[in-house]
RNA sequence: GGCGGUGUAGCUCAGCCUGGUAGAGCAAGCGGCUCAUAAUCGCUGUGUCGCCGGUUCAAGUCCGGCCACCGCUACCA
């Protein structure tokens, strides 16, 4: 029985398009791992969607005029896109407004209530007079009590850094239309944190390898933790599953306690579209066999809700630390909370309101996507804020990806076309060739246990100095100038040739689309690297279609290990891999960048 | 204000948990090679490891203080 892998990946807003910010903290590291996992022979479930409900959707929506599904729709498509442009392969991408999710939802709130950890209690909340709807502190401005300073948010004065309860502002008024906010008491579920307080301490104490940053985080956020409401004065949002709720539409679950519980029913969608309903069960519940490996990625934007509120929902729903199991029986929590810090691009922060901004779509139009995903595996922001820049990009491109890695596979390809024709005999071999192919064949433990330990940078780095090996094996060893010795000269081909298909599959999790080219390059048809692809589906339930992105992983051949080559196998003059950018796309970036700002 | 992070070679970053005379890639210089998208291979690194102080035989690494920048602060998600 094969080790169940379930990568959960952080769900992205519906409200634009995704910038290389975004998918440099959850996309790329998540399909990385997840794409090595599969070549391991786990059993991968890699799930997420677009997030869709929330206050920003619908002020946003309100201001184009269309509705919050409208809009939802739309950018559920774009993002969509963007990832599978990427390559990211997920085997469910759906969202957050299906009929499922909704079920789901009130599933788990359902479970929570009869275990008490959900309760009913008046609160104060800002509404906005005009729509009925509660307003966030972050929506309200006014003068602070405090310093008197008049662009106070509801929430914190930025003059004087203070904390702030909407209500004591002086002349509050709302940021959106700047209308003033009526304080009104009204009932809210809330979700009893403090209970879960000592489980989630000695399940984080538990916890081995977790980035230090995310771990101290998540550790000084259990000191004081607080009941927090999980339902808002709206009507966009899944309904409240309660008998003298359910038909009401002025108060809905709020955006962040759906949002999370996103990984479990998409995991349930997901079995139940392969025609078993309990396919997801493996990847969620403990078995004989074992527990599943749970690995969580996103930005450092994303942990309180996934080191804290999504395992209290979890033990909350499965009867612990006191009650009985819901619907969906005792889930796991996750095994690890995988977090990024974020990119700066040119030294700001990624602002699209501002147009500080790269977008994925426009990337992969005019680079594609190995470029792109090999800038982010070597340089992005794994540990620490990382600065993102065109000079760099370029840099990289063209002498790592394309002198690098590119020219070793058309050198040695060349040669062998040229000389060969085929793969040749596997010959007698000499110390120099058994060592580095050595060193090769070792590189799959080393670089798999770095991805194991969410080490993605050192992981890649390592594989490149594999790579720079074979090159330097190659300008020793001098094929070229063999001519008169034709068996010495074909047996350096054929280990050159070993250690392309070696580096080509310790790639393959970073820059699936250039393995899968090598793969072709060296003879074979099968597809090696699986793609993601985009369908439209039925609601299972009856609601309006929609895209999702999935892909039949299991039918791609790519396998973590040194596989032999398949000798007399015809080899072809190669292709240029990667393509060489000219230095003045920096400039031209940047001046793109200017212009729109 | 609170919490957390970051500050190491011209650039982007490792190293700090588990102290022992500073690392990688790129850039730059010199030399070799010519199979390869002028790609590749070898050689070359005198950095006050942000600042001040402390602990220690020994501190980039531990402790205290300070400065700068960044993030979060849970009703943006």
């Amino acid at each position: 029985m094969s080790r169940h892998t379930l990568t959960a990946v952080a769900w992205p807003y519906a409200n634009g398009p995704r910038h290389i910010g975004h998918v440099a903290g959850f996309g790329v590291p998540s399909d990385v791992f997840s794409r090595y996992r599969r070549m391991r022979g786990d059993a991968v479930l890699m799930v997420s969607g677009t997030d869709e409900h929330g206050t920003p959707i619908q002020v946003q929506a309100d201001r184009e005029g269309v509705t919050a599904r409208e809009l939802a729709d739309r950018y559920n498509r774009v993002i969509a896109e963007d990832l599978q442009g990427l390559g990211l392969s997920y085997d469910l991408f759906t969202r957050t407004t299906t009929r499922n999710h909704y079920a789901v939802v009130q599933q788990l709130f359902t479970a929570l209530y009869e275990n008490r950890y959900i309760v009913e209690r008046p609160q104060l909340s800002a509404i906005s007079p005009s729509t009925g709807r509660t307003l966030p502190d972050r929506y309200i401005e006014g003068t602070c009590p405090i310093c008197g300073y008049d662009g106070a948010r509801g929430d914190q004065c930025d003059s004087c850094g203070n904390q702030l309860d909407p209500q004591d502002l002086r002349n509050p008024r709302s940021r959106i239309n700047g209308e003033v906010p009526q304080f009104v008491e009204s009932p809210q579920f809330f979700l009893e944190l403090p209970a879960f307080a000592e489980t989630l301490g000695s399940w984080l104490q538990s916890r081995q390898g977790w980035r230090t940053n995310v771990r101290s985080f998540s550790a000084n956020l259990l000191e004081d933790l607080k009941p927090r409401a999980i339902t808002r004065d709206l009507d966009w949002g899944v309904p409240i599953p309660l008998p003298e709720w359910r038909d009401r539409t002025d108060k809905r679950i709020y955006v962040w306690f759906d949002a999370v519980i996103g990984y479990l029913s998409a995991s349930v969608e997901w079995a139940r579209r392969t025609g078993d309903p309990d396919a997801w069960r493996p990847w969620w519940t403990a078995t004989p066999e074992g527990r599943p490996d749970g690995r969580y990625f996103m930005g450092k934007d994303n942990v309180v809700f996934h080191s804290v509120i999504w395992p209290a929902i979890l033990l909350g729903a499965s009867g612990k630390p006191e009650g009985t199991p819901g619907a969906f029986g005792e889930l796991e929590l996750p095994t690890e909370v995988v977090s990024s810090e974020f990119l700066t691009m040119e030294g700001r922060k990624f602002s699209s309101s501002r147009a500080v901004v790269i977008y994925v779509r426009d990337v992969l139009e005019r680079y594609g996507p190995d470029p792109l995903r090999y800038y982010l595996s070597i340089a992005g922001p794994e540990t620490s804020d990382t600065d993102f820049t065109w000079d760099q990009f370029v840099t990289r491109n063209n002498t790592e990806l394309v002198a690098g890695w590119g020219n070793l596979v058309n050198r040695t390809l060349s040669l062998v076309a040229r000389n060969v024709g085929a793969v040749p005999p596997v010959p007698p071999l000499e110390k120099a060739d058994l060592d580095v192919l050595a060193a090769s064949r070792t590189a799959f433990d080393a670089v798999g246990e770095l991805l194991d330990r969410s080490q993605q940078k050192a992981a890649i780095t390592e594989v490149m100095r594999v790579v720079a090996e074979a090159n330097k094996y190659l300008s020793d060893q001098a094929p070229w100038k063999l001519q008169d010795q034709p068996a010495r000269r074909d047996a350096v081909l054929h280990v050159a040739l070993q250690l392309v298909d070696d580096a080509k599959a310790l790639l393959t999790p970073f820059l699936p689309h250039s393995s899968d080219a090598v793969h072709r390059m060296l003879g074979h048809d099968e597809p090696w690297s699986g793609l993601p692809v985009l369908q439209e589906v039925a609601d299972l339930d009856g609601g309006p279609s929609y895209p999702v992105l999935t892909g039949d992983y299991a039918a791609a051949a790519a396998v973590w290990e040194s596989r032999p080559l398949r000798v007399g196998t015809p080899i072809a003059a190669p292709t240029p891999l990667f393509r060489k950018l000219d230095p003045s796309v920096a400039e031209e970036e940047l001046a793109r960048l200017e212009a729109d700002q």
